[in-house]
DNA sequence: CAAATATAATTGATATATCAATAATATTCA
DNA sequence: TGAATATTATTGATATATCAATTATATTTG
């Protein structure tokens, strides 16, 4: 390579140290309160618990993964008793998802510990920085999906 | 859940969806351009070819992977030819890694793109904005590993 | 209506993420 | 020195990421 360029310096490499940072950090934290489901499950359990009529497509495309990781997703929690799936009255291609009651409880249980580790994240941040930092995140996901 | 919250004002959501969006489209525009591996192979073949000396648990920290992940892409990175492994002359634990050369001119055949790929996904954000979306970055990585 | 097309979900293959256990070798220190 | 400990890397198991192919059902359209 010509130039030599700095990891450190690269903007999307210090992106990827923060969210991966992050995601180990609130993971242990669930964890530690000896909850017994990964973040990515809870992301789909809470987009399940907001639209219970959702496509596995629609949630696939809410929570930014692919179909096929989203089947494999759903069966595990339809295995763990989290997620009840019924024939879809009208459409046969379709699955109606519905939170079990364990998994709604689970979500209300876990609610203080996920808002805490947010707080934690963001720790010494100001509501100004975080506004404009949200505002470029926006930006990029915009360019990158342009 | 007691309280309703929406996912779009969630910042690590935001996160979470900039980064794969960047992963994305940054991942497309290699593969349109006739490069066959993937970012993180890159990541880590950039890592080998600024120290080549450093051991694979080394790597596994400045590329944020875990040990078995860096065991195993180096393996697939050897049998591609690009990453030359030998026994590491004084401990008899390690390996030395070394770039091949195919992986140092592909290396510096995907500059040009990757660099491009970073400026459009920052197009139309500021210098200023950058620079300070990087400190957000920094601080969030501190406070989820002190 | 029937054929073409679109949609929803699954499945297979391969790569990566994470945790735990193991093996080989080095280092430390009693 | 030799036993305990630490380090380096691998391997196994399970979850997720991604692409491609497939199946089943719906919708569109000639």
């Amino acid at each position: 390579m010509s130039e030599q360029e700095n990891l450190e310096d690269i903007l999307f490499y210090s992106l990827e140290r923060s969210i991966k940072s992050y995601r180990q950090f609130a993971q242990q934290q669930l964890v530690k309160k000896g909850f017994e489901i990964t973040i990515d499950q809870w992301l789909l359990l809470k987009t399940v618990y907001d639209n219970p009529g959702q496509t596995q497509n629609q949630i696939a495309q809410t929570i930014f993964k692919d179909f096929a990781s989203v089947t494999r997703m759903v069966e595990l929690l339809v295995e763990g008793k989290y997620i009840i799936r019924n024939p879809h009255p009208t459409d046969r291609r379709r699955f109606h998802l519905k939170l079990s009651e364990l998994a709604v409880n689970l979500l209300d249980n876990m609610q203080l510990v996920i808002e805490n580790n947010r707080r934690i994240a963001l720790n010494n941040i100001s509501k100004q920085q975080i506004l404009q930092f949200h505002q470029v995140l926006d930006l990029i996901y915009n360019n990158c999906t342009a």
